[in-house]
DNA sequence: CGACCCTCTGAATCACGTT
DNA sequence: CAACGTGATTCAGAGGGTC
């Protein structure tokens, strides 16, 4: 069971729940997705249909029924019944999804700006648009345009300046050499083994994501335990890098071929050792220590003089836990402000302590607060 | 004289005409456009106001203010307000562009998808969306999203199924090392010398553009003689490569300050004398490549142990490419750091897994994803 | 003159919990 | 719900000064 390392399981224990951690629901997702309670779905990532041939299968806004997209009329016309199409399962994607949950859109130029402008009109809030840079795209075999090298993705919020939406910066960030990962990324085309084939031996979709994007997807925007909604499940592909990664799932597709290939798939999946995806604590999330506690445990003297690194500015800690510089009193943050004349200060990490081994910061001193907090929790 | 390649020149001789080859027109753009002919512009390059959105100031680390976007011209009340100034300019530039002619339109997601579904609707056929990735973004402070670290240009013809559209698909591909020009494109910011500056050595504009930006969509899909039309000309970076490369131009600014710049900055250029794409296609970066990487590639799996080449350390492997040690989650380079008690330590050459053939460092396994990397691109 | 260090800056929708 | 206080957070490159 996947359990968050600081409180409860995200989910009900394996033994009482009555749904399987990961489905498959056959049928049209819009329909599916209404049965699904609103509020309640921790990560959706949508690989929507964008070729106007299925865009011809759908209705226009009128209910009219668009038969061909032979002529440029139709042309338009079906960009009008394709913006219907998406505003629906939009619409749908929204409902379920919970106010801190965010939600992944990919696609090609055909139809991308489409969604993007939906999305944006419905109140979606767009955090980044991520590029697939591929490494072995197809070439451009006429040489009338530029080789169509990426694909484009729209991660949002619900609503504008959603508060709480999970993503993992600081992992991110140490998976990256140290340095924040960017807004493109560059992956393979999903092919060779991977790549699920039909009967035939043909590949058995057109478009089957690599599981590597879909990890970064993933692992980049939920936590374990996380419920993953994919509208467009297709091969699965989503559905089994959830598994893999630890994440519960729900996957809505139409045709019983794509369900039944995606779903032996799922099953095949192996979770990856828990160790390997446990959350961690970041600076973020640390517990708070109160300047104050730092004196209280003798780690600093009431009386004691602090300075910056430089020693360039000096200050006198009181017993109460504020700090002061001549007449000026006020917190490790307000007074390491005010002496540099900034608007804002990181108190903990400014001021420095002169200690035996030397000069350390306060933050060090909290630092060893918190692991003696630590100890004294696990003993518990 | 400026003559077309194919034949007669595209221009009266310069003796009888009245109006200059590179002129900036002063004034509201869809205005000065009314005053032009109709389908007379073979190409249009727009950098539009992005609608920027937050008014909020935006801080480094170090406390430092950054100087975002705050002009009056990028303040749009609404989307509809957006929305409605986007397809007025637009429907000027479709008036002018001749029938063959293309468009270039640059924005960032929070205009782009809207600028893209209006040109669709429009009947503005899209040929390729471009990606412009920035080598030196600037960073996501808060470490809330992804670097943002590319834009986005649309490139389009007027009409759906246009004929006769320029592309110079084998002078681009004879300049990219014989490999077809990929929709990603990899330049620096404007900075430095080429960086216009005011009286006060600050920056003049805010969204100034790199000339080699400007000289891939030149060179790309004009011929020397042809007309180019930037609605919003800026410092007036689209006309002094224009110039620079054989092309006539025309720019049309709202605000003196801006025109006058960029008009004594335009007579200034040189025309090269016989354009040559070489210098544009500057070469690829070599890749790098993270820790992630070799975990997406299935190189390294989730849950394995990585030891120095002493085996006097052990580490686990993450699914999001950082490692633990116990209780310690970092980079590879910060955990072999700590456990080595040192500042520092480079993680690829500390770190060893076990392989069928013996303990190897994660370092030689990078060299297996550049080698593939280099072949995939090869292949193109 | 090079090596090294410090400073500055770039189209940005950049917290969150408590009172 | 607004105001407030704490305190977490940056990459590449240009340019200038010093040793």
């Amino acid at each position: 069971m996947v359990v968050s390392r600081r409180g409860a399981p995200s989910r009900a224990p394996r033994g009482l729940s009555k749904t399987p951690d990961h489905r498959i629901l056959v049928g049209d997702c819009v329909n599916e997705m209404s049965k699904l309670p609103a509020g309640s779905v921790d990560l959706i990532f949508a690989d929507p249909p964008y070729n106007l041939q299925l865009a011809s299968d759908l209705k226009r806004p009128d209910d009219s029924h668009v038969d061909a997209v032979t002529d440029d009329w139709d042309k338009f016309a079906s960009f009008a019944a394709y913006d219907a199409f998406t505003k629906e399962w939009l619409t749908a994607c929204r409902r379920v999804l919970k106010p801190a949950g965010t939600i992944w859109v990919i696609g090609s130029y055909h139809n991308i700006f489409r969604v993007g402008a939906i999305m944006q009109d419905m109140g979606f809030w767009i955090l980044n648009d991520v590029i697939w840079r591929k490494t072995n795209p197809m070439p451009n075999f006429r040489g009338r345009r530029f080789t169509n090298a990426h694909e484009t993705m729209i991660w949002a919020s619900r609503d504008p300046n959603a508060k709480g939406y999970t993503f993992n910066y600081e992992a991110l960030k140490a998976g990256n050499d140290d340095i924040q990962v960017r807004s493109d990324w560059t992956f393979p085309l999903c092919t060779g083994s991977e790549r699920l084939k039909g009967a035939d031996g043909k590949k058995l979709h057109p478009t089957q994501k690599p599981e590597a994007l879909l990890a970064r997807v993933i692992l980049s925007s939920s936590k374990p335990g996380d419920l993953v909604l994919d509208p467009f499940n297709g091969t699965g592909t989503t559905g089994a890098v959830a598994k893999k990664l630890g994440r519960r799932y729900i996957g809505l597709e139409r045709e019983k071929k794509y369900a039944s290939a995606a779903e032996k798939r799922i099953a095949d999946v192996e979770v990856v050792p828990s160790p390997s995806i446990a959350p961690f604590m970041t600076a973020r999330e640390a517990p708070r220590v109160a300047f104050a506690s730092l004196i209280e445990r003798g780690l600093v003297s009431p009386g004691a003089k602090l300075t910056d690194s430089k020693k360039r500015h000096k200050a006198i800690v009181r017993a109460d836990g504020a700090i002061s510089v001549g007449e000026t009193v006020g917190s490790i943050h307000r007074v390491g402000a005010l002496v540099q004349g900034l608007d804002a200060c990181n108190g903990w990490s400014f001021w420095h302590v002169e200690t035996p081994k030397g000069l350390m910061s306060i933050d060090d001193l909290r630092a060893q607060v918190r692991s003696e907090m630590a100890l004294l929790e696990a003993a518990e």
